[in-house]
DNA sequence: AATAGGTTCATGCAAATGCATGGAGTTCTG
DNA sequence: CAGAACTCCATGCATTTGCATGAACCTATT
């Protein structure tokens, strides 16, 4: 067995873990508790809900959310137009807009989360162990933190 | 601190990895190697280069690539269209499409390969050691494996 | 062997996305 | 303190995506 650089380590653990995202997203989007919300819609309403007072800076919101900002722009009108959040400007800097969950956007998001870790629970609880499941936390939250 | 289920594991550990593979992602994105070919497309030629005989049916080529039926069929339409690929009747089975990787394909995903494995190292390799990134290639692959 | 049911792929069409750009506001600089 | 440079967001426009559907083919049942 020829030796393992570190390179060939780096391109090796990021392969597996994106062939396990686009693995898992699979099966949880094939999972029928989508009839309200896209999962994108779902992913904003949801980082809204552990923000501080339910409410984010629009570019906030965007560092979390995979889509260019303009996509997001018109992803969070259309969530304002559904009544799930509401846009405000930002009375500290007047160039933001505040990005906020309402209590029908928090029932929504509450109604699919509830059915979306259900799903997350049979599709990624049985594949390991509970110190597994632990360690993955762990090595993927360093690697995210090491992010930028 | 209270016990924690192996519910909430799951998900806190799929909350990781999301959120992992969603801020190296857009690192990876934002380097400057993606002029000639789209992350998508590169994708595909690289999953096309790693199958037996450089060549995949277009449904098997859908199960690696989290795109649905018709878009796929249009990007690699798109990449025909580029020589990037051809696209040929399956002689032992006439419904199917089987999608080849051209010489000028496989040289383009070179050139872009050895720019993004460039890239991977700079944002992966860094953040966990040479074990961990084992670890997290093990855990990933053995998830991976447990889906469906 | 005929028919029903399933599989694989492509196309019409509406919706979503990204890029380029511009306007409004903020911060930096000389 | 004037103006340049930068930041944040929205909009026009072309491209890409997904959903619904249909055509062509394969397979199982009787």
């Amino acid at each position: 067995m020829p030796p393992v650089s570190r390179t060939e380590r780096a391109a090796e653990a990021w392969e597996a873990l994106f062939r396990a995202q686009v693995a898992v997203m699979r099966n949880l989007a094939a999972d029928d508790v989508w009839d309200e919300l896209s999962m994108r819609e779902y992913d904003v309403l949801f980082t809204l809900g552990r923000a501080p007072g339910r409410r984010l800076r629009l570019h906030d919101l965007n560092r979390e959310i995979l889509l260019s900002q303009p996509s997001l722009s018109r992803l969070v009108e259309r969530l304002a137009g559904s009544g799930y959040v509401t846009r405000e400007g930002d009375p500290g800097d007047r160039r933001g807009t505040v990005v906020a969950l309402t209590a029908e956007g928090a029932r929504v998001q509450k109604s699919v989360g509830r059915r979306h870790a259900a799903s997350i629970r049979r599709h990624v609880g049985p594949a390991l162990s509970e110190d597994e499941l632990d360690t993955l936390t762990e090595l993927c939250a360093k690697l995210r933190g090491a992010q930028d």
